[in-house]
DNA sequence: TTTAATTTTCAATATTTTTTGAAAGTTTGA
DNA sequence: TCAAACTTTCAAAAAATATTGAAAATTAAA
């Protein structure tokens, strides 16, 4: 495997695990090529090595820079825009982390309670519904305090703490 | 709120929460249906209440199925098929968590390691990818070890571990 | 067997999501 | 102020994905 085979495959598999964390390919690709690229990209770059249009180049960079895992860099002298992503997989996942609490598991977590708050009236169909609803708002709201626990921390905690739960 | 009010606020988020999980929509939403329901639903019953067709309940029953989530049951004296959801979700969670490692984690963890064994040749490109794509693997290799753990686990030990690691 | 009940399959259709590209907008230097 | 360099927006087109429904397959009782 060379370089070029490497870069790509390693290109293709980020963006289709995208597909599958509700992050469109397009997306994904365009973070895994700043990942890996040494230097700050432009849009021009981008659009030529991922083979796409301006405008979906435009929309995406905004969406990661939106996920806080991709920024604007300039360079002096120089009137076009650059892109960098976060290097520091740690910090990625802290970021997606906190993310992903705000824009899923917390309004999530507030409809199962709201749900789960139903009036009694003694029917099976009633009680289920709320044992059910319940048991998972308590799950969802332990992820999420895990979560922003996670969030909060310094950078290497993810890991001891991981490996500390493996032991 | 009601309790048909109540039971479709949770099918719905349960439904739209499942796109975002790269799980169809149909799909999310018979789970949720027979997560809430005391008794075993049949084809029929589960094409009426969610107003799907018949090869659409047939297709999702099978793929919840193959997730583990979902089961046939036969009430005696009946042809008809019955379904019911895993009630339990300390035990849905590890389900998952058993086919996510499965089916994305661990071959996204053979590519990163395939990736991350490039030859390294100098340049800055070669070694910037080489870097952060063993990041990648190091990281995900460490949650696919504790998902592993989780999922060997007796009922309890996910909620026991993660309020340990939350104190 | 045969028949009726039930489920599965799959080509066609519908829906949703993504992508394009050109026009409009913005910024900066002369 | 103007104009060139660059970015954003958004309606239309393309692509991907989900859904339907009817025919084929399966199952089990008579």
């Amino acid at each position: 495997m060379n370089y070029e085979e490497a870069k790509n495959k390693f290109i293709s598999t980020w963006g289709s695990l995208g597909t599958l964390w509700g992050i469109n390919k397009a997306m994904a690709q365009i973070h895994a090529l700043l990942m890996i690229s040494p230097e700050p990209l432009s849009m021009e770059d981008i659009m030529e090595q991922l083979q796409i249009s301006r405008g979906n180049t435009s929309m995406n960079l905004r969406q990661l820079m939106d996920w806080g895992i991709v920024f604007k860099e300039n360079k002096m002298g120089e009137r076009k825009e650059y892109f960098t992503s976060e290097k520091d997989v740690q910090e990625l996942a802290r970021q997606i982390a906190k993310e992903r609490s705000r824009r899923e598991l917390k309004p999530t977590i507030k409809v199962l309670n709201e749900v789960s708050n139903l009036q009694e009236d003694g029917t099976p169909e009633t009680k289920e519904l709320i044992k059910q609803t319940k048991a998972l708002h308590d799950m969802a709201d332990t992820l999420d305090t895990l979560m922003n626990k996670v969030i909060g921390h310094d950078h290497n905690w993810i890991t001891k703490a991981l490996v500390k739960l493996i032991k």
